[in-house]
DNA sequence: TATTAATATAGTGTTGACACTTTGATGAAA
DNA sequence: TTTCATCAAAGTGTCAACACTATATTAATA
């Protein structure tokens, strides 16, 4: 009857839930798209029961809509929202950012360095996935250094969300040169320990990025949702 | 089959979970508690299924803390995180006072005006419950001006959330003028559209409040989970 | 008495059945 | 042909029964 004291195994809920989450941000059930419970529970090898409770799960965590009656649906991000999380997005990083001025060391600045490096040479081979990884690894640094877990855990559920917006994770080699050159910029900041510079630089490489995403958008798509 | 429109419909499970929210956030089901399935099933005069839905979602919500074979509790935050979520809510605070002098009108001056001397009359009653109502509006304005719909939401949530740390939300008559002169300067620094001001204000009057917290609990608290 | 094993109990986990709602299909009337 | 009612199909909503696990109680043993 006591709350539990350190070790908390999964329910077969949350490991459904999980299951479910990766389907989503892979893209195997697109935003908008209806889950049908009963073709879910043959899948997993359950009955619809856990499934539902799963599906409650993401439902408290925004990833799904439920509709009485009719059944949730994978969430479709507006173009407002997809705006208004980038901005909270560019707040967090830019605090990460200042933050990681007072607990970077030696080792870090090497990783750093090392980080660097190899999306530059990502760059020249023009390897997109690469540089992908590398730069999620680059921003995880940085929150790590900002000694706030929670501050971590928002900007990554952040950037989850906004991979809800739409299937385009293209990065044209231009952009991947303009964003390692906004890195650098960032961390040569933080190791100097320039607090102000350190924020701005992380603010504006994500509203940068941003505009990057914005500037495929308006020629191509309606503006949907806005 | 295609993604729903416009209605959307409460579910049982939705107005359940609410009803539990509403139980955490009074206080009636506190920190650690364990959440007992029959007994809600029987006060929701419901069977089980729906209990558990609902609760499912408090735990993608994070309010809940769910332990295979042994129950869901209440959720106990630690002091530090407390602390950082103090540090957030700062952020996002400072961030929307910032955004708000670019939105707020004639109107809305009035409106902060009527707030800042009913808080004051307040004060001067040593009435906590009004002035605690209040506050709320007065943040709440703040975040509408922001013109950031997420921002307000993840606002909302930290003060929740921050409900969960203790039972305490007395408030001395000397916190509370000292509150309010920091309100005016928001509200003064907003009005006159300095951006940088009203940012650096809202900072400082959440964290003052943190500090106000803190300084209870040195004194009393173990610094239990620190 | 202290310790450990056996057992009872209270609670969570899972399932299949059935009720209800929505939606799409079929067919009759204008 | 179009419109509207009727009906079938598919899916969600709810429930009660049963299985399983953890905890508390009691009994047995040293």
């Amino acid at each position: 009857m006591t709350p539990p004291k350190e070790k908390s195994e999964k329910g077969l809920a949350l490991i459904i839930s999980e299951e479910l989450k990766h389907l989503i941000y892979t893209g195997a059930l697109k935003p908008g798209e209806r889950l049908n419970e009963a073709a879910l529970a043959v899948r997993m090898g359950t009955s619809r029961g856990p499934i539902r409770e799963a599906i409650r799960i993401l439902t408290g965590l925004g990833l799904v809509k439920a509709v009485a009656n009719r059944g949730v649906f994978v969430r479709e991000i507006s173009v407002r929202e997809m705006l208004e999380i980038y901005e909270l997005r560019a707040l967090v990083f830019g605090f990460a950012a200042e933050r990681a001025t007072d607990h970077i060391n030696e080792q870090h600045k090497v990783r750093f360095e090392l980080l660097l490096d190899q999306m530059d040479q990502a760059c020249e081979a023009e390897d997109g996935g690469v540089y992908y990884d590398l730069n999620l690894e680059f921003h995880a640094l940085v929150l790590t250094l900002s000694n706030n877990q929670r501050a971590h855990e928002t900007y990554d559920d952040y950037v989850k969300e906004l991979h809800l917006y739409r299937r385009s994770y293209f990065n044209s080699p231009g952009n991947m040169r303009r964003s390692n050159i906004e890195h650098r910029a960032i961390y040569e900041a933080i190791q100097k320990g320039t607090k102000a510079k350190a924020k701005s630089a992380a603010e504006k490489h994500v509203l940068a990025g941003r505009q990057r995403l914005l500037s495929r958008i308006d020629v191509s798509s309606p503006l949907s949702g806005l």
